[in-house]
DNA sequence: GCTTCTTAGTGTAATTTTGACACTATGAAC
DNA sequence: GTTCATAGTGTCAAAATTACACTAAGAAGC
């Protein structure tokens, strides 16, 4: 079967930069080209857009597809467009990044790719097609977004303690954080739920464990607040 | 002529909202479109992208070609892609959002447009296709951005009054500003050279000019210094 | 069970930044 | 020379930010 169309026409393809915290270091999940171009290189895991689904949706069913991932917090990055991106012709690719905790996600090779793995940021180096370029352009938006944005708790599990909230900033942010003076503005914000829980298994005092809100972060939200750190 | 390819492949379109400045409210410039579907209707000026062209190449051209709009700030906005946005079939737009100055550029209607106009921002509506929503982005991340980055200047002339900078931020972020705190502010970033000019032809006393220098910009920026208003 | 080790958790004082606020200066128009 | 419109300027109180160091808890090892 084919399809022919009047004017030429680019192909359209989603990529997805996934973050995920490991070992107190940035990681992105990657996948190894399992066909060509680029057979046997690390890219991001994407794929083409089919005719009847929206952009954000075609970014999902390729992370689950090749990863396995789903649910987490997507959000649309930047289109990349320059001709000559893909050898096999006009490609047009509709990037988007995404946060994960991923103790919840190990990662999962599946159908085309033939292996992903989380690689450290500072690691994932010449990638398929101009999958640097949008790997530098993620992590630009993230370390600009989270300061205004409370986008990571994303990156953290549902209960976590402040320590491993400054630690993750820190990390981001590539810059170390006052304690007191780091849970005295994020107290302040009245953002996260202190439990009646403790952390397990630690061989030293165990740390309260906090949630975030979402629902209030919300609500503050409308009334005008904004986060910023 | 016409175009075969495998499997079928969205039309892709670049669309532009500019942002311009005039008697003290913010304007975006529209065409009325001279072709179905939607003709006659406001719209945003936009159009396919060529096979062989970079996507700001194509949002520059159309811009060129639809109003006679060159040389101005444009960056990439976001990309629409639901299905159904378009009736004449599955199309995908990169939106773009320009800022200018509107003394230096009049309007002027040219190939496929039938007229271009400077129209009010609240006072745009019932676009085509889905143009309300992407105008609406865009102005949401104008009215963020402004904040953080030094791209008001984009809108006034090279040469302007500390007033008609204030304006200006009034005017985007919807609320009055202290005269006397923010000229504090926006002198202390040392971002503006004082000129050895006045403002000509007003019936009162003329202010002093200023530009916005933007190699100092640069130069702080590279030094950890972040605008903020 | 005592010591050691590791991380949790807490307060204050000095400095800087912010926000509120009102009058004089200049120059054109009448 | 009076009127009118906008330019331009300083201070003080309150709030926010920064720098900084010790005690508390609990597991591990002896």
């Amino acid at each position: 079967m084919s399809f022919t169309y009047d004017y030429p026409r680019p192909a359209v393809t989603v990529d997805c930069v996934v973050f995920g915290l490991q070992e107190q270091r940035l990681r992105v999940l990657l996948i190894r080209r399992g066909r060509p171009p680029f057979e046997g290189q690390w890219a991001l895991p994407g794929g083409f857009v089919d005719m009847d689904e929206d952009l954000e949706a075609s970014a999902r069913r390729e992370l689950q597809e090749e990863t396995g991932l789903r649910d987490i917090f997507l959000e649309q990055l930047y289109t990349f467009g320059m001709p000559g991106r893909d050898p096999r012709g006009r490609t047009i690719s509709v990037a988007y990044y995404a946060l994960v905790n991923t103790v919840n996600h190990p990662p999962r090779a599946d159908d085309d790719a033939a292996e992903a793995e989380w690689v450290d940021v500072d690691r994932a180096r010449t990638l398929a097609f101009d999958h640097d370029e949008i790997l530098a352009t993620a992590l630009a938006r993230l370390r600009g977004k989270v300061r205004y944005q409370p986008i990571g708790f994303e990156l953290l599990p549902r209960k976590f303690t402040l320590s491993q909230l400054q630690q993750l900033y820190e990390v981001i942010l590539e810059r170390e954080l006052d304690k007191r003076n780091f849970r005295r503005r994020i107290l302040a914000m009245d953002l996260l739920v202190e439990l009646d829980e403790k952390q397990q298994d630690v061989s030293h005092r165990a740390a309260r464990l906090y949630r975030f809100d979402k629902r209030k972060y919300r609500s503050l939200e409308e009334s005008g607040f904004v986060f910023e750190l």
